[in-house]
DNA sequence: ATGAATGCAAAAACTTTGCATGACG
DNA sequence: CGTCATGCAAAGTTTTTGCATTCAT
């Protein structure tokens, strides 16, 4: 509602729907359609369209970030303005949050040493639970 | 040609005219799209879908690796067997390579401080260069 | 000869867009 | 009230798939 409006967005009922919906659930990681989903469960039946294009115009204003972990479908997250890369457990599916100051620093460090800065960019690493699964 | 048997893979003509195109163009990432285009060229006129199945099948097969910079489409590589991350400029668009065996020892400890090991990652930096453009 | 590979076109999955209607400031 | 947002359906992209035909061994 007022992060809308600072964020330049009219506050408008799907807009505010949507907004709502990513901060009060347990989840972190959304595709529009989990996001439509979600709504859905609860009557709030907003199109699939409008989802895309408001996550779209959340992601401008910074309100959430994007990511392509998979590459067949992208997933959003809110910005809560603290940096950090992802883990996913190719066997749960879980998404794990971390952050390292030193890889940071090793990327611009890297970067640096080809003549470029570092704008943006993707970590994800792919793990497998250490615990030998019970056969 | 003897590399595709060794992969378990019938030597056909389009297989080998898609992993020679691969093999000789200085060009390192390839989109589907771009393949096709490449055999196009050069008059070897193969299905969209073939070139789609024969990659994942090199893919499968080790000989090449696909890769999700951007989310909108994958791009492959030959697989060279010695791993490395991706810079790319997003100006212009090129793809740098680099590896750094902090970085993949930073992975593997705090993948480890969570329970896991790393399966395989994607590390990408979208990165800018540092020369000012004259106005 | 025979099982696998190809080409084509259709389908699928995800996302964007055009346009008429409705809501916000 | 004027403008911007929404919904719906249609179109766009990229990738996959079914099926008849052709190819490799």
């Amino acid at each position: 509602m007022q992060g809308l409006r600072k964020a330049g967005l009219k506050a408008t009922l799907p807009r505010m729907k949507i907004l709502e919906a990513l901060q009060s659930s347990k989840q972190k990681h959304f595709s529009a359609e989990d996001v439509y989903k979600m709504l859905f469960k609860k009557n709030e039946e907003i199109g699939l369209a409008t989802i895309y294009r408001v996550l779209t115009q959340f992601e401008s204003a910074g309100l959430v970030m994007r990511h392509n972990f998979d590459g067949s479908h992208a997933v959003f997250e809110l910005n809560d303005d603290s940096h950090h890369d992802h883990m996913i457990d190719i066997d749960s599916g879980a998404v794990v949050e971390f952050y390292s100051e030193k890889i940071e620093e090793l990327q611009k460090k890297i970067a640096a040493e080809h003549g470029y800065e570092v704008a943006d960019h993707s970590l994800v690493l792919y793990v497998r639970s250490k615990k030998k699964k019970p056969k």
